[in-house]
DNA sequence: CACACTACCTTGCATTACAAGGTAGCTCGA
DNA sequence: TCGAGCTACCTTGTAATGCAAGGTAGTGTG
């Protein structure tokens, strides 16, 4: 029915610029949304599997090197598809909270 | 992070007045909704047993006997939990759309 | 009385998210 | 120089959600 929104916010969060994985979650915590380490990293494989994200290992200057994902043009399309869905189910529950008998 | 949109747009439809799973199914079908009545069916049991709905058994003037739902207290409290947690859901989403790096 | 229709429900599977735990590189202080 | 702690990666097992497919039974109609 909806398709994860978790994904909508992540590929919205890439969309903006390379991140890495704690980025990420920074940004979802600064939206008020919680989610976990175990939820992400299977999240982002499995969009990298689907070639929407693609990622470069880069040096830390403190602490081990990181993956910095970006968008491929594959993502790009996709993430403007789940904004349209997104759109289309807001609109749905509006006219369901609308629609009073 | 979400806790199931498809129960929030149930519990909206039921808290409109007494239903029956296929008005309820022509209802999603008509805000542009698509569920299945293997969805529904489970949900609804789900639901009720969680003691946020209640049924009574009415007669078809055409067919056999239909499940009426209707809320119970406990649900139109849940309801309105789940009106905020959408709400935030909206906001957090449009945060991460307005804020461009 | 058989067939079609309506309305109920179940089973098995795929996907999504979380909790918990595990590996390994890097830095810094003793 | 080495080990403790931090950062960053990833995996495994489990629960919940939703779908596809199929099944049961009451009711009306030709």
């Amino acid at each position: 029915m909806r398709k994860g929104s978790l994904e909508f916010c992540i590929l919205l969060i890439i969309s903006r610029g390379e991140v890495y994985a704690s980025d990420i979650l920074k940004e979802l915590k600064a939206a008020d949304l919680i989610v976990v380490e175990g939820t992400l990293y299977p999240l982002l494989s499995r969009l990298k599997s689907m070639e929407l994200l693609a990622y470069t290992w880069k040096e830390s200057e403190e602490g081990p090197p990181r993956k910095y994902y970006t968008l491929t043009e594959k993502g790009k399309k996709n993430l403007e598809q789940l904004k349209q869905t997104w759109s289309k189910l807001k609109q749905s529950i509006n006219s369901l909270r609308k629609k009073i008998i």
